[in-house]
DNA sequence: TTATTTTAACTAATGCATTTAGTTTGTCAA
DNA sequence: TTGACAAACTAAATGCATTAGTTAAAATAA
């Protein structure tokens, strides 16, 4: 009685993606799954380890499309204009797969190098556009994490509605990292509002 | 047979916080809660209306105590001051209540005022502070925003596990601050490594 | 071609969590 | 003292994830 479906890992983890970035990653089970794919959920099994598992490879997966992205928004650029396309870059990919994208911010409970260098050829590519900034290696790691965090910090309070006002997202964060860049590019002014 | 219990509301939404601060959010279960009040499952309902509500209540809560800690954190400063004495509030109220936070962060799927009042207080707050310092309505806007989304970032991916090297969080946020103030402070300067 | 192994489907059954309905019992106020 | 309410309870339904064991189809090897 067993149908010819044939599926492989990749197509279920693809099904999977596509659940989690339509109707959201709690909206992933593995009954909504097996439906799309038309099997009944305990032959998931025979492809991947559980819902957990599955949550995984979805932020494995999108880890690693991010960076394909990331690189080839920076290709044939330099400096801030490098930084803003990867900006860009990131933020249509988190818009375009929020599901995707939640899931690669999952905290992994035991050390996953797989994962882990998914996140670091993307710190890597950052390394890489800031050396021609004037930057100390401790500084430079100090720039990439902000920069990771003031994209991430807009893309994460807009997908979870935390922009209340009818004010254009992307706009703020172009003005926002120009504030940044302005800073990273002329360090040490004597600071105005410390003291009024 | 019906104990001398006498639970009410927020007695139940007390412990549920704490459970999500020291377990984590998604080990918050009816089950676990009960237990921990030595009731059956079945009369927190009396008190709450399910798990989603409960976790919309936690983030409620956690919102609020947050826009109390940063306020506190403003008084009696001004400037980047104030904006640094906040950030260091949210990043401790953040780290100490990770599982209020996280529940903050959950996107709501209907208009919710209870929830944009507590957001609302804390863009207020922060438009006040950043009053002194020469910014149009737009870009006062922009400025609040990519504050939020500065410490937010680095909050989320340290919470998440996003920063690997064992470079101190904290002076990484410390830094980025200092840049984007400098660019706050000092607009409108020539770009130096747009092309280099 | 035929035999064997592997893959991927299936059914059946278990356990846990959320939720609803209806019931009972203390507590407080009239 | 009595009556009403609040908050506990039991019982039961539903849905999801998971495991165990089984079967058929496809791929591979003789």
């Amino acid at each position: 009685m067993p149908k010819t479906h044939r599926l492989d890992r990749a197509q279920v983890v693809a099904a999977a993606a596509e659940i989690a970035d339509a109707r959201g990653l709690e909206a992933l089970t593995l009954a909504a799954l097996a439906q799309r794919l038309e099997i009944r959920i305990p032959s998931l099994y025979n492809h991947i380890d559980g819902l957990d598992a599955l949550r995984r490879e979805i932020g494995l997966l999108g880890l690693r499309d991010l960076d394909v992205q990331l690189t080839r928004a920076a290709a044939g650029r330099q400096g801030t204009d490098a930084l803003r396309a990867v900006a860009r870059a990131y933020f249509l990919y988190a818009r375009a797969h929020p599901g995707r994208y939640l899931a690669a911010q999952r905290p992994a409970r035991e050390p996953d190098p797989e994962l882990e260098t998914a996140g670091a050829n993307i710190v890597d590519l950052l390394r890489t556009i800031l050396k021609p900034f004037a930057l100390s290696a401790r500084d430079q790691i100090h720039a990439v994490r902000g920069f990771r965090a003031l994209i991430h910090g807009f893309v994460s309070l807009e997908t979870t509605g935390g922009f209340g006002l009818p004010v254009d997202v992307d706009h703020s964060l172009e003005r926002a990292l120009g504030w940044f860049f302005e800073g990273l590019d002329h360090p040490g002014r004597t600071p105005r509002n410390r003291t009024k």
